[in-house]
DNA sequence: AAAATTAGTTTGAATATCAAACAATCATAA
DNA sequence: TTATGATTGTTTGATATTCAAACTAATTTT
């Protein structure tokens, strides 16, 4: 085998691995994957309008209004009016919302303890360093 | 930020364009996600029998039945009969399935060429090096 | 002011998923 | 060897997910 399918080989065990873990996580909460996704980036970024909040989440803007009434409907999230522009709705993360984030990145972090536990202080360091790299130029 | 915050943030950042990535390589094909991952893990592992591909995907052996159905009815995959034991279905790729799963692990090493060329040589071999670890330690 | 554009919602259809009930087959134990 | 129990896979009924296209309301352009 040579080196590029062994990346290869490497990379895809590492996402399946990672795909696995993020779905048995949601599975513990109240929240179905598309609902978590939503609020992970309304944590991240904040609030934002119904078309970017589809843009990031890679759906139709007609998937995204279902998404948010539930997310509206069990208090995670709501839409706020815009004066200048009556057309837009901002969504915005409610308490309930920033703790589910909060809980979210916190077994995020559990992830990453697991995955620097079998690295070495160099290791961690290396993998930083390329992540960025990967991160900033690859995709 | 500290280091553990710093890594998370580009573990998840890795993560989701990984994640993005491969959906804007399925929605290319005539499969659907589900689909596609069941023909992967065929392709990867070879024949099957119901039980272990639900294993594989995460889902009931229901909800594979539905699938495999499906993957029957376009040619992708067929179910073949087991003597020894007549409840068990093996499942297998026909040339159509195994022609698709070549051209998904091409794209999958494209993509992994698209990585590399980012990277130094060194970088490479420590970047195989830790997901090794990463993969057979920490999930 | 009319026409075109934009933001978001609704609708209708296909797919995805689960839990629970079910049918067929196999294994075990009395 | 039969009766009981366990296993494999399918079916069913319900809910969730998603899209494209039609639609409404609001804004911008001409």
């Amino acid at each position: 085998m040579d080196s590029l399918d062994e990346l290869t080989h490497e990379l895809f065990t590492f996402f399946n691995g990672f795909s696995s873990w993020e779905n048995s996580v949601i599975k513990t909460s109240e929240l179905s994957v598309s609902e978590a996704h939503a609020i992970e980036i309304l944590g991240t970024h904040g609030q934002m309008k119904m078309k970017t909040l589809a843009g990031h989440l890679g759906v139709t803007t007609g998937t995204t209004t279902v998404t948010v009434d539930r997310l509206e409907k069990k208090d995670y999230a709501r839409r706020e009016a815009v004066k200048e522009d009556r057309r837009i709705h901002l969504i915005t993360l409610t308490q309930k919302g920033q703790q589910a984030f909060a809980e979210h990145h916190q077994y995020h972090s559990n992830l990453t303890e697991q995955i620097l536990s079998v690295l070495s202080v160099e290791e961690n360091q290396q993998l930083i360093n390329i992540l960025k790299k990967i991160n900033a130029e690859a995709f």
